[in-house]
DNA sequence: CGATGCATGTAACGCGTTACATGATTAC
DNA sequence: GTAATCATGTAACGCGTTACATGCATCG
């Protein structure tokens, strides 16, 4: 039920073909929050016209047919975005690995957590970069695409880091070692 | 995939059988990692044991199987912990929301960001006194099931608030409206 | 003896992935 | 002219959800 709802949001940013929507799911929307291949989009834009929740907007060189959102898909996202989660089903695999962290022997969940705090470190630069300077604004007076969801990012990656050095701490007091150092 | 993982972590801490597996899913492992229901979970376990992950390990009264798991299976869960994840399909919808956040107009994103902030803190006061007191050390000399992902969970909460407080400042400086006082 | 909880399964359906399949245009 | 890119679809399969279905044991 989510991907027809990315698909209205990036059509209230701008109209688009099948094709342009399959490119925007291969960039940070695509790696951070949802991503579809082109195979489940064409299916699920024929759906949402027929619900009348986008048209048809133009029709282009090679077939190439631009959809636009409809007032009636504008209603229909705003009530989904205004409507909190039910704390429907969760199926979060990187946050079930660290539930499982306790099934290792401690060496290998170290070997683990290392493994966190150094992918969060690199994430943190990247997005850190991304995220330098002032806050952008469009044109139109609103915040681009994305930018608010690039600081969510950050703050998740640095929470990230930082759970994997207590972690590492914890993991040291159960084996009463002294606290491991690594550069 | 990930399921069958889930399954072996919780049968590598102690032999259980599917219903115990199932309640087992409606604790915190269920809400915050991955949930699965009895329908899911028989046939998995059946497939579990065919391919010599898990065993049979007692018959009790009512039907009930207790299943235990295998050297195999002990290997396989290591194995897959140890393996960083290959950056593999995401379909985060919490996360799709705040990427279409964009979407709304100023007075609808700020009433989503209160809610983001109000229901973090909630969350933040809960696992925040679960974990009060000392890293608590089970008889075997390990760390309990889910203590390190607890504290995972409230560092995220932590930078969900943090986040939403920050992104209703952005919010102001595009609407050039001095910042909003709510109590 | 009826309600609740223990305990296990099957069937239909939807969403997502991988693979298969096709054709038009542009760049070299 | 041929390779890459634009552009759109279909089919088979797997995992997950919702609903359907059954029976035993304990508590009151």
């Amino acid at each position: 039920m989510a991907l027809r709802y990315a698909l209205l949001g990036l059509l209230s940013e701008r109209p688009a073909s099948g094709y342009d929507l399959a490119k925007a799911f291969e960039g940070e929307l695509g790696s951070y929050a949802w991503h579809a291949g082109h195979n489940r989009i064409y299916p699920e834009l024929a759906r949402l016209v027929d619900e009348g929740l986008i048209k048809h907007a133009d029709e282009g060189a090679r077939g190439r047919r631009t959809y636009a959102v409809t007032e009636a898909g504008r209603t229909e996202l705003r009530n989904w975005l205004l409507t909190p989660r039910t704390g429907g089903a969760v199926r979060n695999e990187p946050v079930l690995r660290l539930f499982l962290l306790s099934a290792l022997d401690p060496e290998d969940a170290r070997k683990v957590l290392r493994d966190i705090a150094d992918s969060s470190e690199r994430q943190i630069a990247e997005l850190g970069e991304a995220m330098a300077g002032d806050t952008p604004v469009s044109p139109d007076g609103r915040l681009p695409f994305g930018w608010l969801a690039a600081g969510y990012g950050l703050r998740q990656y640095e929470a990230a880091h930082d759970w994997a050095l207590w972690a590492l701490g914890e993991l040291d007091k159960v084996t009463r070692r002294p606290p491991t150092s690594h550069p």
